[in-house]
DNA sequence: ATTAATCTTGACCGTTCGGTCAGGTTTATT
DNA sequence: AATAAACCTGACCGAACGGTCAAGATTAAT
């Protein structure tokens, strides 16, 4: 009885309680994404984060230790959107649409999250030293499912013969490539 | 004369007086190289450089004034056999030999020199902020030439119509990628 | 109203950065 | 042999880096 309320209201302000560490995490965030974008992870520093940010660079250290975990929540950002994006691989039966699909979904993704696109390329171009394990149990489970399905449309004969493995290179390196160098291609 | 004599010397003397200076500048600009791929531009620090060259820095200083001009240098070379590997388009008459030739050779290129392909995608990743001018002028004008064979190509029906820049920018993008990622493909 | 927890920040720290320079050594020229 | 030119380098510099901290301000809980 006695706890009701106050358990209902404990509720409510955390809620509460926790909306300025939110809203300055994302606030950090968002500034993070852009200056390692324009920048890369060395060439970025606290400071010009906390500038982006309109903040004082000893408050980011407050919310984030370090620069490293502050580039690791900003990759982890990116890697997860790139999977959901991912997905869309599965949802249609015929390999042309589900290739297309893809294809379409991850330009689209890039296209619009530019900046978070280059983050990436980067740290995969740098051999994605900071998230390597991840990448690795991830993308390689998920890299065999994907095969799996090829190589059936190959035995079904609904596809020409070719190393399934590459032709998922071949599309990840032409949408990523063609995302990351779309705006010097358009000048 | 007396002219012939000290000038024939004084040219055998310069080819060996030089000696120094190319030799140290070939190893400090090959000790350059493996940094920068490794590192980055800002990630690459004199001292590691000189450490990789086996030179005190200060001695890097005496032929590279600066840290960009050191690395100016570097983009130099990989422009320039990047280019020479380009002019393969222009030696088959046929479309599919074409291109064929020019997406090896740049394949080889990128296999053979890892390094520097590596340098190249992070420069042109980053927009190309050292050799945006030098880039715009010889690329539009190489490139123009090479869509102008693509569209003669299809006015002769000889391939199916598409928009030629679009083309190149593919092959681009396959090849560049390709061989960026091709060590961690293989992992 | 008081206490506790969270948030804020200017000032500061040790380290490393790119770059300089004086003065010595080696190499080339006469 | 003497002079000049090129080369070498340890020691040093100011600036900027990532990160720390104490002490005050704000917000939440009792």
């Amino acid at each position: 009885m006695k706890n009701d309320l106050p358990k209902y209201r404990k509720t409510a302000k955390l809620v509460r309680k926790n909306q300025i560490r939110i809203n300055n995490e994302r606030r950090i965030l968002e500034a993070a994404v852009k200056i390692f974008a324009g920048y890369g992870y060395q060439g970025a520093t606290m400071r010009k984060i906390a500038e982006e940010a309109g903040l004082p660079k000893a408050n980011l250290h407050y919310y984030f230790q370090t620069k490293e975990q502050l580039y690791r929540q900003v990759l982890d950002g990116i890697f997860k959107d790139w999977l959901a994006a991912a997905n869309t691989f599965d949802e249609c039966e015929e390999p042309v649409e589900a290739l297309r699909g893809y294809i379409e979904t991850k330009m689209d993704l890039s296209r619009k999250r530019p900046l978070e696109s280059r983050i990436w390329a980067e740290e995969i171009l740098r051999g994605a030293p900071l998230i390597q394990d991840q990448l690795e149990q991830t993308l390689a489970a998920w890299l065999d499912t994907r095969v799996k399905r090829i190589t059936d449309w190959i035995n079904k004969g609904t596809i020409h013969a070719m190393n399934p493995r590459i032709l998922m290179y071949m599309i990840w390196a032409v949408t990523q490539h063609f995302a990351d160098f779309e705006s010097q291609i358009r000048a």
